[in-house]
RNA sequence: CGCGGGGUGGAGCAGUCUGGUAGCUCGCAAGGCUCAUAACCUUGAGGUCCCGGGUUCAAAUCCCGGCCCCGCAA
């Protein structure tokens, strides 16, 4: 089939790849535009467009979405459909209606579950024991299309969002190819999500991440996980930030949330509204990540010290 | 030129402002102690203080240039 591929962040660009391998005819790529990145605030092109322009395959990053100019040219590579990957905005309906066989999506969740902008994420920070890949007709309520394909996958006890992103991508890529075999081949049949059975996972804040010390400990343990690699769980020592990379719950006497109850060679344990976390792997703003056993050696951290706000 | 912090024995850090014998915690080696230990005691090895210039009687420390790492931001 003759596509059109939309899309923008890591994870897009594997499916791209996995496309241009393929025996389906990329007509063109849309992705956002370069955007600042990293320090010195360089314009960096989107990873879609990086695989996009390796292959030589044209490529669109309008600034507006409806820009008739853009609308006119993603006309003009007339698609049979549109495959989009993590774009990053909210098609319109006349992007939703251009191609004959629509607007294809791969959303990674078990929809109608995780509907929304992080879907990875939350159901690692929910403690979810599996989560997968749907491919859906994009509609104009968000990821409320009807389900083509789906494959689910199960979340070990140490998944991180970074580390199911891995897992997930690969997933994603073969499942849309299945998916557009199966339009093709007249074989799959759409359908209907349970409205009842939705649920959503907003996008993530910088702010999500500050670590609130009167969570049970096993819930500030899954945020350390589902905010990794970004916003990364935080709080704050002596006025500084500190990251918490990696960190496990225990058990320990009672203490006031935020409370250091062990700095020592048998461990760096912070009190939590219920049980305590053991840090494993910390990083002080400015510093370069290390382990609890490092950050101790030079550090001052000592039992009785509060982290936190203030 | 987006803002800012940093590069000091194998690791993590202090010392730099107010130049003048290189320090802390840990690791490592040897010996000791203990039924035993991520235990403890003693001794020891190991450093071009990122690189290159400059100022000075004297530079880890001050000045100029460069390389690398990191936090914020996106």
């Amino acid at each position: 089939m003759r596509i059109v591929f939309m899309g923008t962040p890591r994870v897009a660009a594997l499916s791209l790849q996995r496309l241009l391998n393929s025996p389906h005819a990329v007509a063109g790529v849309v992705t956002q535009p370069d955007r600042p990145a990293g320090r010195g605030q360089k314009p960096a092109p989107s990873p879609v467009r990086a695989v996009a322009e390796k292959h030589g395959v044209a490529v669109l990053a309008p600034e507006k979405i409806r820009d008739p100019a853009f609308l006119d040219a993603l006309t003009a590579w007339s698609p049979d459909v549109i495959v989009v990957v993590a774009y990053g905005r909210i098609l319109p309906r006349q992007i939703l209606e251009l191609a004959p066989h629509g607007c294809l999506n791969v959303h990674y969740s078990l929809l109608p579950k995780y509907r929304g902008a992080a879907p990875v994420a939350w159901a690692v920070v929910n403690g979810e024991e599996k989560s997968g890949v749907t491919t859906m007709h994009l509609v104009e309520k968000m990821d409320a299309g009807p389900i083509l394909l789906q494959r689910g996958i199960a979340l070990t006890a140490d998944e991180t969002t970074a580390s199911l992103q891995e897992k997930l991508a690969p997933l994603g890529a073969d499942l849309l190819l299945e998916t557009l075999a199966g339009i093709a081949a007249g074989t799959v049949t759409p359908k209907t999500q349970d409205e009842a059975a939705a649920t959503y996972a907003p996008m993530i804040k910088k702010e999500d991440g500050v670590i609130d010390w009167s969570l049970p400990a096993a819930a500030i343990e899954r945020r350390v996980r589902g905010f990794a690699p970004w916003p990364t769980a935080y709080t704050h020592f002596d006025g500084a930030l500190l990251k918490i990379h990696r960190a496990r719950v225990v058990e320990s006497e009672k203490a006031p949330p935020g409370e250091v109850v062990r700095a020592d060679r048998s461990g760096l344990w912070v009190a939590a509204g219920a049980g305590a976390l053991a840090l494993e792997e910390v990083q002080l703003e400015n510093r370069k990540r290390v382990s609890s056993a490092e950050f101790l050696n030079g550090s001052r951290i000592e039992k009785g010290a509060r982290l936190g706000p203030g």
